[in-house]
RNA sequence: GUGCCCAUAGCUCAGCUGGAUAGAGCAACGGCCUUCUAAGCCGUGUGUCCGGGGUUCGAAUCCCUGUGGGCACGCCA
């Protein structure tokens, strides 16, 4: 495939000696207005060297590069040189290669087979999967795609929440208060519920605290009875989890939560001892951090059981010598930020240099219109509800628009799931926003349902013809505006999924094929695709051919279903 | 109090490794289905890009500062 911003480069490079191919590469750009060209190369940075003028500099640059049959037209606005690309060749080169890669359209290999652990969902047993914990499921999930996409091995991890005082909360109040098989018959709600009886409970008599830590010491201990509570609770929880995560789609490659890491502990507070990181205070253990200017961090507590802290210090070093990382990546919200810095500073303090691979990939808050949610006031909206509901309203759409639809459950599902999912990658991750269910179960304009609508319309298109389109391909026909502006967004694919790895941030992705439906859409809604006319059917064919595919490409990476027909 | 983050159209947000007139969607109003899926397309209007300084040929974008909001700051995770 000919890389035009490469050509380009190679072809200025020529002119302008006094500047490297890679800086010239990097200052290419695309013009806001694709009037002006396919390409553009700005000369204000020139003009220091050449001590002339950068409108002057793009002339003598134009001048002398003379006609090439890559370019239709080279010209000058300003200080600025535009490319147009010969639209026949434009064409030829990016509907070929998308033909060619099919599923790997976007694909690359950057990542040279390396490994990226993402960790990512981590929910917490025992309480409800609720829309908060959609964000870390739905990024975390798109960004293991992503990364997959560019060749890196990656290792999903749901490094669950099945550890910590909050079990020997639930141990005091199943024991006092629960009924098994209540709890067995609709674990989540129920195992909620004594939650927060605990919490209502506790604030009347504040010693339940204590004796909740002391169970959750003989946890630690391997106390017989807590760790069949413990066990117990733990299975009917991921059953649970495990309906959502297949509604969903995404699997997970380990789910060592922090449990997993409770006899990894012991040898890790010895070697902090060693390396004289331990500060005794008040009866507890901290490592002090000021001199790093961050608070101190507490390691253990004063009747010696740890802290999360200490499990994602001892996960960190586990994954090292279990996985031997590239990078591993923390699908965590905001609000840990300080924890993720204290810890990583801690290993870089422990002398391991891959501390610097470790990334804490924040996102903003969900809060509900009543306020922030709160799983110990029961203020929550369950993820599985917000996913039935969404296919609930889908199925509505689907018996007033297309009754007669074949597998209209299995097209719910996707086109209501993908909406949910579709939405919340579609802002950038780091934004806080007020759950609400008109926007969630809106599906027009910028949503999930409105690229795949795309997406159908484009299949039909290719069932309707049934000819055989993918030789020979007369691409001069495909010169109209709106097919142009295709073919440059088409072209744009593999940068946008790299840009997007590299910012970790799936929106770059959603907010892509949301551009490329509407150019489709618009390109549909000007050029009758089923003409009489063969060859120019054909072109026409063998363009929404690579529309549809790159549509699919885009969808699959952030976790959303392609349907044939909805 | 200290630290981190956010602030762009009535609403929700793109755009931020500085570049050409700041863009979408929603909402409102008006058009387009005897022809390929109207979950669509087209048109109409709105901006002190939070305020104030600075750097630069050029700032929504970078730096400083103020304001407003969110989050976090030793025995939860």
């Amino acid at each position: 495939m000919i890389d035009f911003k490469k050509e380009i480069a190679e072809i200025l490079q020529m002119q302008i000696s006094e500047f490297g191919i890679e800086e010239i590469y990097s200052m290419i750009e695309i013009p806001p207005n694709s009037d002006m060209g396919d390409f553009a190369f700005p000369c204000f940075k020139l003009a220091k060297v050449f001590r002339k003028a950068p409108n002057q500099i793009a002339k003598d640059i134009v001048d002398s590069i003379g006609a090439k049959e890559l370019f239709e037209k080279i010209t000058i606005a300003g200080a600025y040189i535009n490319f147009i690309i010969n639209k026949e060749i434009f064409a030829r080169t990016v509907i070929e290669e998308v033909i060619k890669k099919g599923d790997m359209f976007g694909s690359s290999e950057i990542g040279g087979g390396k490994t990226v652990i993402v960790e990512f969902s981590s929910t917490n047993i025992a309480k409800p999967f609720h829309i908060g914990h959609i964000r870390s499921t739905a990024i975390g999930s798109a960004l293991n795609n992503i990364y997959k996409f560019i060749g890196y091995n990656t290792v999903a991890i749901n490094h669950l929440g099945d550890y910590g005082t909050q079990f020997g909360k639930q141990i005091v109040a199943i024991k006092a208060w629960g009924d098994k098989s209540i709890i067995e018959s609709n674990p989540i709600p129920e195992l909620l519920k004594l939650y927060i009886k605990f919490h209502e409970e506790a604030e009347k008599d504040p010693k339940l605290e204590d004796e909740a830590r002391e169970w959750f010491k003989k946890l630690e201990e391997n106390d017989k009875e807590a760790t069949e509570l413990w066990q117990w609770i733990k299975d009917v929880s991921l059953m649970e989890f495990n309906r959502v995560y297949d509604m969903l789609g995404i699997k997970f490659d380990s789910y060592a939560g922090e449990s997993f890491y409770s006899d990894k502990m012991p040898g890790v507070l010895e070697e902090m001892r060693e390396k004289e990181l331990l500060v005794k205070s008040q009866g507890a253990e901290i490592v002090d951090l000021e001199p790093h200017g961050m608070p101190t961090a507490l390691i253990t507590k004063k009747d010696g059981s740890t802290l999360y802290i200490t499990r994602d210090i001892a996960a960190a070093i586990y994954r090292k010598n279990h996985y031997d990382f590239y990078k591993n990546i923390y699908v965590v919200g905001s609000q840990q930020n300080l924890h993720f810095k204290q810890w990583m500073k801690i290993i870089e303090l422990m002398g391991y240099e891959w501390g610097k691979d470790c990334i804490h990939i924040p996102f903003g808050m969900i809060s509900l219109e009543e306020g922030t949610m709160s799983t110990r006031k029961g203020r929550v909206v369950f993820l599985e509800d917000v996913l039935k509901k969404a296919v609930e309203k889908t199925k509505e759409i689907i018996s007033n628009k297309n009754p007669n639809l074949e597998d209209k459950e299995k097209v719910a599902k996707e086109v209501g799931i993908g909406a949910i999912v579709f939405q919340e990658l579609s802002n950038n991750r780091i934004k806080d926003y007020v759950f609400s269910w008109d926007r969630t179960l809106n599906f027009d304009g910028e949503s999930g349902p409105y690229v795949q609508y795309t997406h159908a319309r484009a299949s039909s298109l290719i069932r309707k013809a049934g000819l055989d389109y993918l030789d020979n391909i007369n691409f001069k026909l495909l010169s109209e505006k709106e097919a142009m502006e295709l073919i440059r967004i088409l072209n744009k694919f593999p940068d946008v999924v790299i840009d997007s790895a590299r910012k970790y941030e799936p929106s770059v992705v959603t907010r892509y094929v949301i551009d490329l439906a509407q150019a489709f859409n618009k390109f549909y809604h000007d050029h009758p695709i089923l003409v009489d006319d063969v060859e120019l059917q054909r072109a026409r064919l063998a363009l929404v051919h690579t529309v549809k595919q790159t549509i699919k490409n885009g969808l699959k990476l952030i976790g959303v279903a392609a349907p044939e027909r909805m």
